[in-house]
Formats: C-alpha cells, sequence, structure tokens
DNA sequence: CTGCCACTTCAAGTTAACTTGAGGTCAAGC
DNA sequence: GCTTGACCTCAAGTTAACTTGAAGTGGCAG
C-alpha cells in the first residue's frame, strides 16, 4: 500500500495543507499513519475529499457532512437518509432552477425596473417558497 | 403610500429584526423614511427580501448580493451580467444533479462500501468536475 | 399626561471555516 | 553527520453573517 503525503494530496486536490489538517481536526477525514512526524493519507481520501467538497456546494456544513462518514471515513448512511439527502438536493435543484428562470427571463424582460414585472415576482415567489425548511432555519446562525 | 414597519416585515418575512438591521447595514436593503425612530419599509422589500434569501441559497455573498441592486434597491445588472449569473446557477444545477444521482444510486447500489462501488465513484467524479472556477476559489475565505 | 412597549443605537459576543505565525522535528540527499 | 525543507503543533487571528445586551426613545391607548 502506497500511502500520501499531505503535499501530494495537496497537489492532486487542490486544498491547502492547513485545510487539510484542520479537516482532521474536527472529523471530517483522517490521516491513517505517519512518517515521522508526517500525516500519511490512504488514495482513498481523495473520493472522500470530492464528496466532501460537493456537499459542500450543496450546502451542508463540515458538521452535517462528517456526520456521513463513519469512524473508517466510508460514507455511512442508511438507504432511508441517504433518499432524503437526495430528497433535499432535489429540493435545492428546483428551487436554483426557478431562480435561473428568473434571472434569464429578468436579462431579457423589457421594463425597465424588474421588480415590476408580474411575470419576475411571480417567477421569484416559485424560487422562494417552502425555503423555510433549509438551511435558513435551521440554527439561524448563517443560512448557506 | 402605506409603509410597514420593521415588525411587519419580521411577520411577513420571517427574518428577525436584527438581520433587517444589519442587511441595512450592510446596504444589501434600505428603508426609506422614519417614523419617530422607526424605520419604514416600502413594501417591495419584501420581494427584494426573497430575491436575497434565493440568492444566498445558490451560494452568493451578501456582499455580492448587494452589489446586483442599485442605490433605489431596483435589481441593476446589465443583460450580459445576468446571463452569467444564469450560467452560474446552470452549472450549479449540473453539479447538484449530478451529486443528486449519485446519492440516489449510493442508496441503491449493493455494494456494501459505497467508495467500492465503480458507478458511484464515476459519479462522483462528474459531481465534482469543474467545480475550481465558483466559490471554493474565490477568496478561500469559506467556500460554500 | 402617563406609561407601555415596540422600536432604537452601539458595542461586544458567537459560530463556522479557515489562515497565519512562531518555533520545533526529522528523513533524505549530499 | 549535517543541512535542508517539507512537514509538524499550538495559539491566535480573520471573515461573514449574525445575535445579544444594555440603555435609551417616542407614538399612542387609556
Amino acid at each position: 500500500m502506497k500511502f500520501l503525503d499531505i503535499g501530494e494530496v495537496v497537489a492532486q486536490f487542490g486544498l491547502s495543507a492547513s485545510t487539510l489538517r484542520y479537516y482532521e481536526e474536527i472529523g471530517v477525514i483522517r490521516s491513517v499513519a505517519r512518517h515521522g512526524l508526517r500525516r500519511q493519507y490512504e488514495p482513498q481520501v481523495l473520493t472522500q475529499l470530492s464528496l466532501i467538497s460537493a456537499g459542500k456546494a450543496a450546502g451542508f456544513s463540515l458538521e452535517e457532512i462528517g456526520a456521513m462518514f463513519g469512524p473508517q471515513g466510508e460514507p455511512q448512511l442508511s438507504r432511508e437518509a441517504m433518499h432524503n439527502k437526495a430528497e433535499e438536493l432535489e429540493a435545492q435543484i428546483r428551487r436554483l432552477s426557478a431562480l435561473a428562470r428568473t434571472v434569464r427571463h429578468a436579462a431579457e424582460c423589457q421594463a425597465e425596473n424588474q421588480l415590476q414585472c408580474p411575470k419576475f415576482r411571480r417567477l421569484l415567489r416559485l424560487a422562494t417558497r417552502r425555503e423555510q425548511h433549509n438551511r435558513q432555519s435551521r440554527k439561524t446562525t448563517r443560512a448557506s
């Protein structure tokens, strides 16, 4: 088994070394050994970092993401939990799609002020509907 | 013209009063008058808050969002800028869709450890591709 | 006219997600 | 065997986005 030095992970994935150490400190990734002082990572960690980065882009906090992995770094979610996550993602996608349509319309709309355009307002209402239950209301600490 | 008290905005939109004051302080919304000490908002502000909340859900910072409004609170983006925003949103949507598909697959996949499943890894690579140019690399301050 | 209470300001605190800096370690190449 | 440089630790700093708390103000119901 060939392990990866932190520098190799940095080179291959593009996050800074301090970020990787931070991720390890809060438990979202782990190193499997030391070479002298130096952390050694399994090549798997690159896949895991992809997962983390995708999760972050989807609006999950590192804490939430960390909870999705088992002690050995394997994704550990029940089928039901995963279906739930997929639901959340799809809801988020619907909202973003509505927003994208809204922005497209605004770009083409003739009204000099978009807030006056009824179609814009209707689209906007759609884009914002049912947002209460997502990142916004949880903890109210930052949202997104 | 009927103006809204901060409490009415809170009641109708669901953000806290301190958040509204904060938004005003950093310039993403504005109040148009005072009644005694009390801020008075135009009803328009509700639409604007929808826009802000949608933008946040899409991963824009309040600073970026603030830059999308003119001094009177009207959305002020060139057609080109709006098309660009729409592109960004659609790229984000594609990534989220790939992620959602990945999660769905993981939920149904028979492999006991998803990281071993080749389809999962391929989906994951798709979900993460070309992510460099988004929120991640800007300022590196928080990402997501 | 009095009191209440929904607002106000301003300073300081909080949380997540990192970064920075100072000072230390150690394997590998010369 | 010495130096070098890539790593290490630990504490403290930073930024965005808010929240909290203390102390004050003023319209309006009674």
